[in-house]
DNA sequence: AGTGGCACCTGTGTGC
DNA sequence: TGCACACAGGTGCCAC
């Protein structure tokens, strides 16, 4: 589900309603997301929030009492709502605040990921979070970088994108449509990528997660922010989820393809294959 | 160190 | 209608 922007969506709607505010309870189930829920997470009831924050596709909830990492999955998404709205189907984490609201993690697949970090500990330091990439909308991401990184890469350039050592937050989605915006052929070795073309694909990146933050992110299936609505970046996909349609480029069929088990969709005419 | 394959889950859509 | 299978926005671990 969620890449960077969905996160940032989720985010932006989560943080006005738990900044600031006091944990009263923390609930989870009995079910394990891709790891057991850790029982000292109860330990919060109390807590103060102080920020909410991200990292690539993981979301620090901070307090002086240890924060909670929370990663959202395939199918994860957090929701707003009255205290005494009902649990559902797929809900697996809750966190009751001293506003009248309760913040739940609802998770179908159970690709997600809830963590409890103590307070003596940087929750940057953890092992999930420790070996991220860069932020790609932040300036240490670039041409430059992104040219040296992929040096070393010999697999094709898209999978090589979604891999959150090289940058965090490009996933499914955005590495195809980054790489349709520069006019890349997603089986290019990455290595083979010249240093101005990886300049133009860091410039895309920035642009294309920039604009979907803005329009609330892209909503296939079941993405939603936290107040419930979808997200419309999906109306400007050109590629993505459009195989067999002409594309908006060239007019050429766009196609489908698999690297490593995910989908990749490309125009192959106006892509252009490097190596 | 880099890379490919698979595993972890549930739900939906398709074809027989 | 039922069943089998493919596929879905992610990531970690394993063997090579």
């Amino acid at each position: 589900m969620p890449e960077l922007p969905e996160v940032e969506v989720t985010r932006r709607g989560v943080a006005p309603y738990l900044e600031h505010c006091r944990v009263q309870q923390v609930e989870f189930d009995e079910y394990s997301l891709r790891e057991p829920f850790d029982p000292r997470l109860t330990s919060l009831a109390g807590a103060v929030i102080d920020a909410v924050q991200r990292r690539g596709k993981y979301l620090l909830i901070r307090s002086a009492k240890g924060s909670i990492i929370i990663h959202l999955g395939m199918t994860g998404h957090l929701k707003v709502l009255p205290e005494d709205s009902p649990v559902v189907k797929h809900d697996h984490f809750a966190l009751y605040l001293d506003n009248g609201k309760v913040i739940r993690l609802n998770d179908m697949r159970r690709f997600g990921l809830v963590r409890f970090v103590p307070p003596e500990l940087d929750p940057l330091e953890d092992k999930h979070l420790k070996d991220l990439g860069p932020e790609p909308l932040e300036d240490g991401f670039d041409g430059s970088y992104l040219h040296t990184r992929l040096k070393r890469v010999k697999g094709a350039i898209k999978p090589a994108l979604m891999n959150s050592a090289v940058v965090v937050g490009v996933g499914n989605i955005y590495a195809s449509e980054s790489l349709f915006a520069a006019r890349i052929h997603p089986e290019s070795p990455a290595c083979a990528v010249p240093e101005d073309k990886c300049a133009e694909l860091a410039a895309v990146i920035k642009e294309t997660l920039a604009r979907s933050i803005e329009q609330g992110g892209t909503t296939i299936r079941d993405f939603s922010g936290a107040d419930g609505k979808p997200g419309y970046f999906v109306q400007n996909l050109q590629v993505y989820g459009h195989a067999g349609k002409p594309c908006p480029r060239c007019g050429s069929e766009i196609l489908k393809i698999v690297q490593g088990q995910r989908s990749t969709f490309f125009c192959p005419h106006c892509q252009q294959r490097y190596g």
